[in-house]
DNA sequence: CGACATTTTGAGAAGGGTCAACGAAAGTGG
DNA sequence: CCACTTTCGTTGACCCTTCTCAAAATGTCG
């Protein structure tokens, strides 16, 4: 009936340690739960090996900064489980969440720019960190590295100026269905969607507040247009994080037409 | 009094080929008013001589299409003058624009992507050309132009989270402020700005429809926000798209509080 | 000057914000 | 196990910023 997403598994590093590949990084990366789609997957086997050496696990319970714009020590990271939030903070309180990070996707800012963001952890994360040090020796040393991450920063400025889009140019009940469906959408793994799903019901990383702080809007506003969406059965009323989408495409529907 | 601000000059590619200084690139590339800061200072001398023997010229009238994601043929180019206008249009006629690019900085999306864009020539360009072909060899022989690229590209990502802010929580007085401080900024070479600006003046790359593109908003409530502004004393009444800005600490102070 | 595009200004409507009260869920401590 | 507090989400009433539609004014170019 439904599908039911999960995480992806949170595998320990001593996993999968017996199959005796030969390189520490293949034994080390063998259970990785996103081996296949993170950025060491793009690189070279030298590149790998390098990152392989150079990485450790680390958990952050939700609510953690993970970096922000004052702080020294560079961080680097790719997500294995969870989801991170890129919010911008302003002096007199006014915040925008600027980006949602999900399992496999890299986190950290190379060559330190000048924006004022913070990273934190929106769920439960286990990320596969390097330090800043190590991190950029690496990338120094190996140039493919540089371009996987030149790939994946221009698709995260696809989506900025997707998101733009919908900041500038839709209406509030247009927002909430996009956020949700983006969600949804990034929360199955495409390995395991064969086909696009229709039904599915996952558990959201944001609250209300968190939400209007991606749309641009209030969260008294987001809770109206959820209502709405689900007298409209295109969500079926469930508990507060938990969502339970009961028709994807009335859904995308919903997230691009502006009249109705 | 004030600074009048003018593009950058653009030589002829003739110019200053009489000095001698060995390679072809040096030649060519001599007179370029944006040698300095393009990405081409950036990389090594070979890569540089590899992009001085594929460019080639190109003015470009405002409001023409540079490139539109439904086009085959790929367009890499250094902006020599002029501004160059992003925008995500959508086939029920709603557009944002989500990026103004200016002197020195590169156009073109390498290892396409998905998104919907189109680039526009907002005002008369004068653009430094390579065909996809040729910059996806020499980037592809030359690491450190991937790197280059990769630096920029997160700067760019930086403009557009800043971007989203404003998008998502500036009022339109801030909105329009924002843009006005932002031009103003842009279209001053950082080279030639010993302090800050408090005066200055110049030419808009934007009609009012466009500015309202960029911030979200309709024309009406841009004109409505620029005569409070020229009422405050912020920019003095000019031409339509004469900008004349009085006091640029006041014009950064509104784009920043939402309040009085 | 005349024709057309662009900008300004006005009046009214509406979408979303603000403030406030209420309800539900989860943790706390006896 | 149950009051108590705290946090989070929902709902209602009202208001304000911005949108919409319309017309006038200004600018541009042949």
């Amino acid at each position: 009936m439904y599908r039911h997403m999960s995480q992806p598994d949170c595998n320990d590093s001593s996993n999968g340690s017996r199959r005796g590949e030969g390189s520490l990084t293949r034994i080390k990366c063998q259970g990785c739960a996103v081996r296949t789609a993170a950025l060491c997957s793009e690189v070279s086997d030298d590149c790998a090996n390098s990152l392989g050496r150079a990485f450790h696990r680390r958990r952050v319970p939700a609510g953690q900064v993970i970096y922000s714009s004052d702080q020294k020590n560079k961080i680097f990271a790719v997500i294995i489980s969870g989801v991170v939030k890129l919010t911008n903070v302003r002096p007199d309180g006014r915040q925008q969440i600027v980006g949602l990070q999900f399992p496999a996707e890299f986190v950290g800012r190379p060559y330190s720019g000048t924006s004022n963001l913070l990273a934190e952890a929106a769920s439960n994360l286990e990320l596969c960190c390097f330090s800043g040090d190590a991190f950029e020796t690496i990338m120094h040393r190996h140039p493919d590295l540089e371009g996987a991450l030149l790939k994946r920063t221009l698709d995260s400025l696809d989506n900025a100026r997707e998101w733009m889009f919908m900041l500038g140019r839709k209406t509030a009940h247009e927002r909430v269905a996009s956020l949700v469906h983006m969600i949804a959408e990034r929360l199955t793994h495409p390995s395991t969607r064969v086909q696009p799903l229709e039904f599915c019901r996952f558990e959201s990383p944001l609250s209300r507040t968190e939400m209007a702080d991606c749309l641009g809007l209030r969260l008294e506003t987001v809770s109206r247009q959820l209502a709405i969406l689900k007298q409209r059965g295109v969500l079926a009323s469930s508990r507060n994080r938990t969502f339970d989408v009961r028709s994807m495409s009335e859904l995308r529907r919903w997230s691009e037409s502006p009249v109705e």
